[in-house]
DNA sequence: ATGTGC
């Protein structure tokens, strides 16, 4: 495709275009990439990413991450920041799943160690954790009790016994966004996401059992911190997030944003899938309050299944959970948006971030990292698609441009509906067996839209986060077992 | 992504 003539490159990773590119651009454009990938990038993400470059309030830069695609309003790979006095919040800047996010565990058994009993491993798994459209959990949950469930997230799975202290330690936030009221999502929303506590969904989410090979670690001394220790060690990455609720979340207060931004407070924006409104209104605050309800319920969604995964091996190996090292490496979100502190300019400011697809990526010696990451930077966890692997990456201190930003994923190359016609769900699951990976799945045709031949290469995808410091390569995960949606 | 969209 041709790029936009306008794009200026000012570095190897940073293209830049200016405000000049769009009528109402508050702030230039800036897409992290290498050239090859930039080169994929569809005309739409340049296009969407100026539009948001023109939302109120919006500082610095509207960013798109290497692994960028044309997505509802905002690129997926979107981040923009807000000033939190003057800007706006926008649905579409965060996702229809809010709080769709990655979880890493480790094992101390290794690849040989679980071959032999890997297909009794994924079926139980598959038995256990419910997937696909419209399924539900095992957690009876009254009303009343998920609305502690939307409030205090993790918290609340330490409190049933779902959750270790470490648990909540490795993850972003504590497993725990504070200030979030659940009369602020409606009662269609509770009634949507009340029974699917630990429940995987559909789509490109998934659960993983993952080797690291001693030939895929890229920094041997941050991998031992992050608790790979043994060679070909087992590990379990799972990438899901809010399911019904936050979906209901998102479109309800579209809707409501669309019925007050222009008429009640004279915003208008590029696009309709822009809808938002002013930060500080009664309604950015209703939305900000029931997103972080939807964050919450995505970390007690994962915890619960961290949960189950335990039960699962414990069963198939007959050690308790503790005996078999199934500690957590961390647990990062790629879809919210927080109120954080960023130093812009030489000065530090409060700002509101959207990260929609992109991986908040702390360096070293952030606030807000567990103690034991303090001199390596934050985990960050970045899924592939599940025939190539993923990857377990660190934070880098130039992520401080990004807002301490990240890649998420390896991004689609083409339409689902392009990937099944390509290949059929049961052909795949067969060569996929012959490689070595067992899959279970409840969707044939959603196994097949998941294809590796679907996603950029998520080699490249890291390495071009690498190149633009934004987070380093730490250890390439590759697939033995997955159930998927 | 989603009790899947026209």
């Amino acid at each position: 495709m041709t790029l936009p003539a306008q794009l200026r490159q000012v570095s190897s990773t940073i293209w830049e275009l200016p405000v000049s590119f769009k009528e109402g651009m508050l702030v230039p454009v800036r897409i992290i990439a290498s050239e090859p990938l930039l080169a994929t990038m569809e005309a739409g993400v340049f296009d969407q990413a100026a539009n948001v470059a023109c939302l109120p309030g919006i500082v610095k830069y509207s960013y798109c991450m290497p692994d960028g695609h044309w997505g509802y309003g905002f690129p997926i790979g979107g981040v923009a920041a807000m000033n939190p006095a003057t800007g706006v919040i926008s649905p579409g800047g965060i996702g229809f799943d809010i709080n769709c996010g990655m979880r890493l565990v480790l094992t101390n058994l290794t690849e040989q160690e679980v071959r032999p009993r890997l297909h009794k491993l994924v079926d139980l798994m598959f038995e256990r954790i419910p997937t696909g459209v419209g399924c539900k959990g095992f957690v009876k949950c009254t009303r009343s009790e998920f609305r502690h469930v939307l409030e205090k997230g993790s918290r609340w799975c330490l409190e049933k016994g779902y959750a270790t202290h470490d648990d909540l330690k490795m993850t972003e936030e504590q497993g725990s966004f504070s200030g979030a009221d659940a009369s602020t999502c409606s009662e269609r929303a509770i009634e949507r996401g009340v029974d699917q506590i630990g429940t995987l969904g559909s789509g490109n989410h998934y659960c993983e059992i993952q080797v690291a090979r001693p030939e895929n670690i890229f920094d041997q001394e941050t991998a031992r911190a992050f608790g790979i220790t043994i060679p070909n060690q087992v590990v379990i990455m799972f990438h899901c997030g809010s399911r019904g609720l936050g979906h209901q979340v998102a479109t309800d207060y579209l809707q409501t944003f669309l019925r007050v931004m222009t008429k009640k407070y004279g915003i208008t924006v590029r696009d309709r899938e822009l809808a938002c409104a002013p930060f500080r209104s009664p309604e950015g605050q209703e939305y900000f309050s029931a997103m972080k309800c939807a964050v919450n319920m995505g970390f007690a969604n994962r915890q619960v299944i961290l949960h189950r995964l335990r039960e699962v091996f414990s069963q198939v190996f007959r050690r308790s959970p503790e005996d078999l090292g199934m500690d957590m490496v961390y647990d990062v979100a790629h879809n919210t948006a927080k109120l954080e502190t960023h130093r812009v300019d030489g000065k530090e400011k409060e700002l509101l971030v959207h990260r929609k697809g992109a991986t908040r990526s702390l360096g070293p010696h952030a606030p807000g990292l567990p103690a034991c990451y303090k001199e390596t930077g934050q985990p960050v966890i970045i899924g592939g698609s599940m025939e190539t692997g993923s990857y377990l990456l660190a934070g880098n201190g130039g992520a401080s441009d990004t807002f301490f930003t990240t890649a998420h994923g390896s991004g689609r190359t083409m339409s689902r509906h392009q990937a099944k016609k390509m290949t059929k769900g049961q052909k795949l699951l067969g060569e996929m067996e012959q490689r070595g990976i067992y899959v279970r799945t409840d969707s044939y045709g959603g196994l097949a839209e998941e294809a590796g031949f679907a996603y950029k290469d998520i080699d490249v995808v890291t390495a071009a986060t690498e190149m633009a410091d934004l987070s380093r390569r730490v250890v390439k995960l590759v697939p033995i077992g997955n159930i998927k949606g």
